[in-house]
DNA sequence: TCATTAACACGGG
DNA sequence: CCCGTGTTAATGA
């Protein structure tokens, strides 16, 4: 694990810290489609990801969703930031777009290194600044852009996560995370495939 | 005009 | 058969 530890965040992290790290955290392989947190939820740990791709989403009332941004290598969760201090509840569900590996670090931990690490400090007002950001190019995406926009930035986001060309989801699956309906996603994808812009196959989907 | 809802047909696993 | 997909018709914002 430390190795990994070093690998990813040797360069901005203290030796120390990286240290602590490695002897108070959990180390987790996680599956695709897990629910880590969700709503209501009181958070005891941060996730710290070494691996793979989480989505955050937010739901409304009737329990549709919608998606916020992806979480990758190197990120953690602003949300789990504000809940461990505030111990609040979580107002936003975490899910694992792709298989995950990642360190979980019991909440007493990370505040006590605020005070005594200049880097986990930086990392994290600079996650919270990153997730800021991601937060209002998703506004901006549901404010100003089309539904067809909006389906592609989806499939290069999917498809850069993945390092694959092939977004292996359904229209279904699609149409849930843009919060909206199949109908319309088919169409859209049918008319993006006819533009030589992506081709349709079966429960997935490859870009051009 | 464009999204949504409901309904139906087709085909693959 | 069930699910994913493609399409249409009616309705609404």
């Amino acid at each position: 694990m430390e190795e990994l530890l070093i690998d990813l965040y040797g360069g901005q992290f203290e030796r120390e810290l990286l240290q602590e790290i490695a002897a108070v955290g959990v180390f987790k392989n996680v599956p695709a489609d897990t629910v880590l947190m969700d709503f209501g939820q009181y958070v005891k740990s941060m996730p710290l990801l070494l691996k793979g791709a989480i989505k955050i989403m937010r739901e409304d009332q009737d329990g549709d969703e919608l998606l916020l941004y992806f979480l990758e290598k190197g990120d953690t969760c602003a949300m789990t930031l504000s809940c461990c201090m505030g111990f609040t509840k979580s107002e936003i569900k975490a899910v694992t777009e792709t298989d995950t590996q990642l360190i979980m670090i019991p909440v007493q931990h990370m505040e006590s290194w605020l005070g005594k690490y200049k880097s986990w400090r930086g990392f994290v007002m600079d996650s919270y600044h990153d997730r800021l950001m991601e937060m209002l190019d998703a506004i901006d995406s549901i404010a100003f852009m089309n539904l067809e926009d909006r389906v592609m930035k989806l499939l290069a986001e999917k498809s850069q996560i993945t390092g694959s060309k092939d977004v292996r989801n359904t229209h279904k699956e699609i149409a849930q995370e843009l919060h909206t309906s199949r109908v319309v996603i088919s169409r859209i994808l049918k008319k993006l495939e006819n533009e030589k812009r992506i081709a349709l196959h079966r429960s997935h989907i490859t870009l051009l």
